[in-house]
DNA sequence: GGAACCGGGCTCTGCCATGGGT
DNA sequence: ACCCATGGCAGAGCCCGGTTCC
């Protein structure tokens, strides 16, 4: 289209000589290179994608180099994920939120598909895995990369149930370079050498057993957060080796500002309760995802147990009740007024239960009322 | 038969920065 | 100058039930 019939089509002829000339020349400026990203992009790969149901304007904004390819794979992508059972939309979404899917030939996802088959039983547990995050699947055009990574782990002792679990919850793990997992692997040994422990291997097996994301983590995050639990719980290295392949694997992800946040405002808070910091050290061992709770939270709930009557010490020997979301435990301890139950004489132990076994708890203490 | 102990199941992507390659 | 691949980040809990114990 001609520059002229471009201004005309936008009704620009009307508007033109009414500006002044320097505005004009902003115009002008903006019109070619409107025209320019215009041109350079793939018409034939836009009318496509239009088709298809594509969220061009999303896409653009994601990876704009990727419209403006000559050569892009669309169709096949397309035709390839509908034969493992993806529906229409859900290949226009995974477009939409990865527009590079486009670029993999046939060949190349025929060939990572048979690898990820090799941790899943069936196509329909990866379609919904690329429908969650299409970014795991097709950010890495590296398929030898994710065969070693899937030897790697597997020779870590993660047996294949193991491995299932890991790449249905992060399946980004198995797109970091081999070299990247390996270094967390290395750091968690290393931390189990320098605290005294004897067998590393088992040491990092069970922290990613317990906590699956702790390879889509920074080395950088999981070593301060160590360093920092070492440092500020003063537990002697078997004690904290024991938290930290048990219940504290998983507060090793926490973003280390909001790990050192949370830590010191649960002193701040215990303190005002007149707990000690050996207090502290034994609910780390016994609740550490005490520390994922943010400090409002945390309050909130220990406020409403204490406003019902419930002891500090009481909440320290059973932490596990702060497991609980605020609303539960506010029903609850509202159930449990209404028919008198007696903390004091009973516990707590009450309020740590399922909500089929509570309620069937419920009944029996109203019958008995 | 009920309480207590204890471990396990869910769950987390979408965006930005960077460096290398062309 | 641009794109691709890759690393890193923010944000921040809740619930269930098998088994053992008493």
């Amino acid at each position: 289209m001609a520059l002229p019939q471009i201004w005309a089509s936008l009704g620009l002829q009307r508007i033109l000589p009414q500006q002044s000339l320097l505005a004009s020349l902003q115009w002008v400026r903006t019109l070619v290179s409107y025209t320019q990203t215009s041109n350079d992009e793939n018409r034939l790969l836009l009318k496509n994608l239009k088709m298809l149901g594509v969220d061009v304007k999303m896409a653009r904004k994601r990876q704009p180099g990727v419209l403006k390819k000559a050569i892009t794979n669309e169709h096949g992508l397309v035709s390839f994920l509908q034969t493992k059972g993806a529906s229409r939309e859900v290949v226009a979404g995974i477009i939409t939120r990865f527009p590079r899917s486009i670029t993999r030939s046939g060949e190349h996802l025929e060939e990572r598909w048979q690898l990820w088959r090799s941790v899943f039983q069936s196509d329909s547990e990866i379609v919904s895995i690329l429908n969650r995050s299409p970014e795991s699947f097709f950010r890495s055009s590296d398929n030898d990369n994710l065969e070693k990574n899937i030897v790697f782990l597997g020779s870590l002792g993660l047996d294949s149930k193991d491995l299932h679990r890991l790449l249905t919850t992060a399946p980004r793990t198995f797109s970091n370079s081999v070299e990247l997992n390996r270094q967390m692997v290395d750091l968690l040994q290393d931390v189990c050498l320098s605290l005294g422990g004897t067998d590393p291997s088992q040491f990092a097996k069970a922290i990613i057993s317990r906590n699956l994301y702790i390879l889509i983590r920074s080395t950088k995050r999981v070593k301060s957060n160590v360093e920092f639990l070492q440092s500020s719980l003063g537990l002697k290295n078997s004690d904290l080796l024991v938290l930290l392949q048990g219940n504290g694997a998983e507060i090793l992800d926490l973003s280390h500002e909001i790990l050192k946040r949370n830590f010191r405002m649960l002193q701040e808070k215990l303190d005002s309760l007149g707990g000690t910091k050996e207090d502290a050290n034994k609910l780390l061992m016994n609740y550490a995802s005490i520390l994922f709770v943010s400090p409002g939270r945390l309050s909130d709930k220990l406020d409403c147990l204490l406003k019902a009557g419930i002891t500090v010490r009481q909440i320290m020997e059973k932490p596990k009740v702060l497991d609980f979301s605020l609303e539960n435990l506010m029903w609850r301890l509202d159930e449990l007024t209404k028919v008198g139950y007696d903390f004091n004489q009973n516990g707590i132990a009450v309020l740590d239960s399922s909500r089929k076994r509570f309620e069937a708890k419920l009944e029996k203490l109203n019958s008995e009322v």
